[in-house]
DNA sequence: AGTGTAAAGGTCAAAGATAGTCAAACTTTG
DNA sequence: CAAAGTTTGACTATCTTTGACCTTTACACT
């Protein structure tokens, strides 16, 4: 067993329910190796295709939190999450799987409404894809329905 | 938790009704840091796009007080959409204005935590700004959050 | 009234504390 | 031996903390 998987091995030990939380300084001390390779070890072994989610901050209390993905929850939803639609996918194939989801009570009305709108093609166009922009585009849309009535 | 968030903490619990008034010395020999850190946590964490207002006076009786603005929804939203945010927005601006609607009641957790996933940076970063990769992303990032149990 | 001074608060850049990226060197495996 | 996987380190990015220097205000003393 190489130093990864020993590493791979104490981070799954130490989940507390779906998720568990670490320093990265910390964790190559223990292990005496390179910080950037619990990164390695992270970006190898603890993917969104094996099942987890990774959440890190910098600076002073930094820290790095995985998340273990509930894969029996949902069938439907788990295998969405491998197809191609999370490489690509049209405004078209979106409202289908978003009806999909809305008839068999996966997601909520209101989830179902906001995803509408945030996944439209107004929200998402943008001139020359800076990603704030797009950003921007999904909060005015979003304000936009607000004012809209209903809801 | 670093400093700044007790900090932060503090302040908030401090609050009477709508506003809270403190010495900046005072506060700085409480939790033993250098004053200007006090603005930090000010300028990082008591912002316009969080609700918030500041008003200080400086020399003898110098103080700082801040306010928790109080706007009806309709205001609040036409406001925002008439704003520069509905142009470009950063990550931490966007979540500062969704921490602001949700403590306000203006939009429900559910759509928050939605909205949250949507416009982070994991959602809306795409290598050549191609809007399927984008709106794939925010699916994507939607359905890990599905997975993700409680929270 | 004018002015000097002490007592606030403000600004900004540097230092400190984390984590992320990437490519080169090294090792294992087929 | 070539391909794949691991390990390291230099450089980068982000968030926090500190300190030196600046500005404003109240007040006491001419």
């Amino acid at each position: 067993m190489n130093l990864s998987d020993l590493i791979e091995d104490f981070i799954l030990n130490n989940f507390q329910d779906d998720f568990v939380q670490l320093s990265r300084n910390e964790m190559a001390k223990f292990f005496d190796v390179s910080p950037s390779q619990i990164n390695y070890v992270i970006s190898t072994r603890f993917t969104t295709s094996k099942g987890f989610d990774i959440e890190s901050k910098r600076g002073g209390d930094g820290y790095i939190k995985i998340y273990k993905l509930n894969e029996n929850k949902n069938d439907y939803i788990s295998n969405l999450l491998q197809s191609d639609y999370t490489k690509s996918l049209d405004v078209f194939t979106a409202n289908q799987i978003l009806d999909n989801m809305l008839s068999r009570l996966f997601i909520s009305q209101d989830e179902y409404n906001l995803l509408k709108v945030v996944m439209s093609d107004k929200a998402l166009k943008s001139p020359f894809n800076v990603d704030e922009v797009v950003r921007a585009n999904i909060l005015k849309q979003f304000l936009i329905n607000m004012l809209k009535g209903d809801r």
